[in-house]
RNA sequence: AGGCGCGUAGCUCAGGGGGAGAGCGCUACCUUGACACGGUAGAAGUCAGCGGUUCAAAUCCGCUCGCGCCUACCA
């Protein structure tokens, strides 16, 4: 880069701590806005009476005024320009000089100009040649270019002194409370002072722009792509940055400087002689770089750049570079700008900004700020999974994460759930369960529905989740797992699977209803265990399995052989008549214990057969006495009824049915109905709807008005049959 | 000063032009041989406000209010 003329060395402004005594970059100033006061002061002229006020937020820095500064087409000042005035305190007589950058408006209008100690009067006196004098130390005390009196003084002692004598002196105005930003240290939170020093530059220009332009062309891409925004406008009004900072820790920068010349000797060896004269008096630069510059050159020094080393040539480019937006500008700008510098190519194709987690007051976590929530603290009360866990549910791109540890515990409860599930599997394995490998998966034709359900699932599940890591979002993942496990695995297989699994249910049942419940939980721990590495390891492990780890077990896919959409129908038909039955027992409070008879009258050929071949099923989940099939409903006497999507139902309750009750829990479902139909009726009444809307919508709609409106006629006569 | 994001159930948050969702919490009942860190059923929201676009808006656009963050050299 010094070769090129991409890093210089020169005398600038820069961002100086007096705590820690280096120099930081502008990303390392934390801006903090603060109340302090605005001094107006007034500089009498050299050449006869009168004075020019001028105002400050900073009165110390007078002492290093070379100059006063007004805008150039300001009337006020004209004649003024070119006349001296004299610093109170000092004595000196400094210029009156014009410049633009002055604002009219602000304050008088003139400005004070202290070239060593503020960035703006720096670039003024540049442009006006007044000349720079620095008046503090390296630990913000004020030097010998001051009077006697405030030699020696801190900064902000100096400021009372200063501002208690040239009010003593008349010198003072007025003070005004003023509210603005001061740049305070990342590191240390010392007030930051501008400070001309020697330091080195990384001429960013050339960079920033190929760097911008990699991004515009798409070679790296940003989840969520707004960031893309940031990383733009940072990149837009970039300065050159300062690389070199006065700490022992760090890469020494390779520069050389001789006792005899001026000259610099910037090498990759450590040089013998001096570039310039050839004497061997050299001493290394005692600066180091910045951090954030080594941190520049991770992805390909870490791969032994510059060899082309066999790693560097796989992995540089990595695929993904997964980070959080407080490190965009220091770390993943810089990498991609030095990486397409030395590479010729961007370090990543992919950029994933995660969300910020903070704390309970929304405050981000950092080192720095001490408010880190200790994770292992976290972990001891919910264990490791459940912290995992819970970050990537709460990871929905582009938000932050406040730690939600109620949130945790459920899922400690969910991990806790796997658990049970997977020893409910296990102690119904018998010799199963001490086989070395898993059995195979009988044929689809030996498969009980419920099975086909469970496996078309499980595959729908290794689809969703694939495309939701392809996409980043962690959150999908997690949920779709936690669904799939908890509430169709948990509360629907295995509940499915006991009558198979019972004494005296056949060997043939057991062994298939073992192979799928095995089947099924090994590929969701699979797809679990990026999410929960620790306890699906744990269970993947006691069960029988291939392979020495289920790091290394291939990650699941969809498998379309294993979808079956009529298992699912047939399903989820099953489900609703259960779910009817378990409302009429708990609204009309039924002794969950009691065993109920159901009578069902079916719709259609389809129904029929599915009840006739789930008839022990769906006795068994809503813990039926027996389920009958009937022509007609209308001889059940006193009955809770309940319509599903292909059938009516009665549960007769003689001599206990509660007759006001059930009346409640029919009126509820009608208007629950009504409510639906009306707003479908609506649709379709309206011309407009039926001309414009998509035909697939249109008809969508109508089946959901038809069939809302025939369960409707339905309900309302057994409504009315109750009298 | 510019830029970005967010306001959805009591809480923490998904969703995002056509049926308002999840977890926790809450209510009732249940110790049923995996699990009470559990089960079943249920209550609960003017999707911040106003206006616009559209056959249709929580969803798109504009404005307002509130909150958060980033960037910035007004002394």
């Amino acid at each position: 880069l010094h070769e090129e003329g991409l890093i210089y060395r020169d005398r600038f402004i820069v961002n100086w701590c007096p705590g820690c005594r280096t120099a930081i970059s502008d990303l390392e100033v934390i801006p903090q806005e603060t109340q302090g006061h605005l001094y107006t002061l007034s500089y009498p002229y050299a050449d006869g009476d009168g004075a020019i006020q001028v105002a400050t937020t900073r009165p110390e820095t007078m002492l290093g005024d070379t100059g006063v500064a007004v805008h150039p087409d300001d009337e006020r000042y004209r004649e003024k320009v070119g006349r001296r005035v004299i610093l109170p305190l000092v004595g000196r007589t400094i210029p009156i000089v014009a410049d633009p950058f002055v604002e009219r408006d602000f304050g008088t209008g003139a400005v004070k100009v202290t070239p060593a100690h503020d960035p703006n009067d720096f670039a003024a006196a540049q442009r006006t040649g007044l000349p720079p004098l620095v008046v503090m130390d390296e630990g913000g005390r004020m030097n010998d270019n001051v009077p006697e009196a405030y030699r020696g003084l801190d900064r902000f002692e100096a400021r009372r002194r200063v501002v208690a004598d040239l009010k003593e002196s008349g010198h003072l105005v007025s003070i005004t409370d003023h509210l603005h930003n001061v740049g305070r240290c990342q590191r240390c939170h010392t007030v930051v002072e501008p400070y001309l020093s020697t330091q080195w530059f990384v001429r960013i220009g050339p960079l920033a722009e190929a760097a911008t332009r990699a991004v515009a062309e798409g070679r790296v891409r940003f989840t969520p792509p707004h960031w893309i925004n940031s990383y733009n406008e940072w990149m837009g009004k970039i300065h050159d940055w300062c690389i070199s900072r006065q700490l022992w820790w760090g890469h020494q920068i390779p520069a050389w400087h001789c006792a005899s010349c001026a000259h610099i000797t910037v090498s990759r060896e450590t040089p013998t002689t001096c570039g310039g004269c050839g004497r061997r008096e050299l001493t290394q630069d005692p600066d180091v770089l910045d951090t954030w510059f080594s941190s520049a050159l991770w992805p390909f020094s870490t791969l032994g750049w510059p060899e082309r080393t066999p790693d560097l040539l796989r992995y540089y480019p990595t695929s993904a570079l997964v980070t959080g937006f407080d490190i965009l500008f220091f770390w993943v700008a810089r990498m991609i700008m030095m990486g397409l510098k030395f590479m010729g190519e961007v370090p990543f194709r992919q950029v994933y900004i995660t969300g910020m987690v903070r704390d309970a007051e929304g405050q981000k976590m950092s080192k720095t700020r001490g408010n880190v929530v200790d994770p292992l603290a976290l972990i001891e009360r919910h264990g490791t999974d459940a912290l995992r866990f819970t970050m990537a549910a709460m990871a929905t791109p582009g938000a932050d994460l406040p730690l939600d540890e109620d949130r945790m515990a459920g899922y400690r409860a969910f991990a806790n759930k796997i658990w049970n599930a997977t020893r409910f599997v296990l102690m119904n394995l018998g010799e199963t369960g001490r086989a070395s490998t898993p059995p195979a998966l009988p044929a689809p034709a030996e498969l009980a529905v419920p099975d086909r359900w469970i496996l078309s699932r499980v595959s729908r599940l290794a689809g969703s989740v694939e495309a939701a890591l392809e996409a980043f979002r962690f959150d999908e993942t997690a949920n779709a797992l936690y669904q799939f496990l908890w509430h169709e695995y948990c509360d629907w297989y295995l509940e499915m699977c006991k009558p198979s699994l019972a004494p005296g249910a056949s060997p043939a049942d057991v062994d298939r209803a073992r192979a799928v419940l095995l089947h099924v939980l090994d590929r969701v721990l699979r797809l679990l265990h990026p999410v929960m590495p620790f306890l699906t390891e744990e269970l993947w492990q006691r069960l029988p399995h291939r392979g020495e780890t289920i790091a290394q077990a291939p990650y699941p896919t969809l498998e379309a052989d294993l979808l079956d959409e009529r298992a699912e129908r047939e399903i989820a038909l099953i489900m609703e008549i259960v779910g009817r039955v378990r409302n009429i027992r708990a609204e009309l409070s039924i002794d969950p214990g009691r065993r109920l008879p159901l009578l069902v009258h079916a719709g259609d050929r389809e129904t029929r057969a599915l009840l006739a071949s789930h008839r022990d099923l769906i006795a068994a989940l809503a813990r039926l006495e027996r389920l009958e099939e009937v022509e007609s409903l209308g001889l059940a006497g006193p009955a809770a009824r309940a319509v599903a999507a292909g059938c009516d139902m009665a549960v007769p309750l003689a001599g206990v049915l509660d007759l006001d009750a059930e009346r409640r829990r029919l009126q509820r479902d009608i208007d629950k109905l009504s409510r639906e139909g009306e707003g479908h009726a609506r649709k379709l009444q309206n011309a407009d709807f039926l001309a414009k809307a998509r035909p697939e919508v249109v008809d969508k709609v109508r089946a959901a008005h038809d069939e809302a409106e025939a369960r409707l006629r339905r309900l309302a006569r057994t409504l009315e049959s109750l009298g």
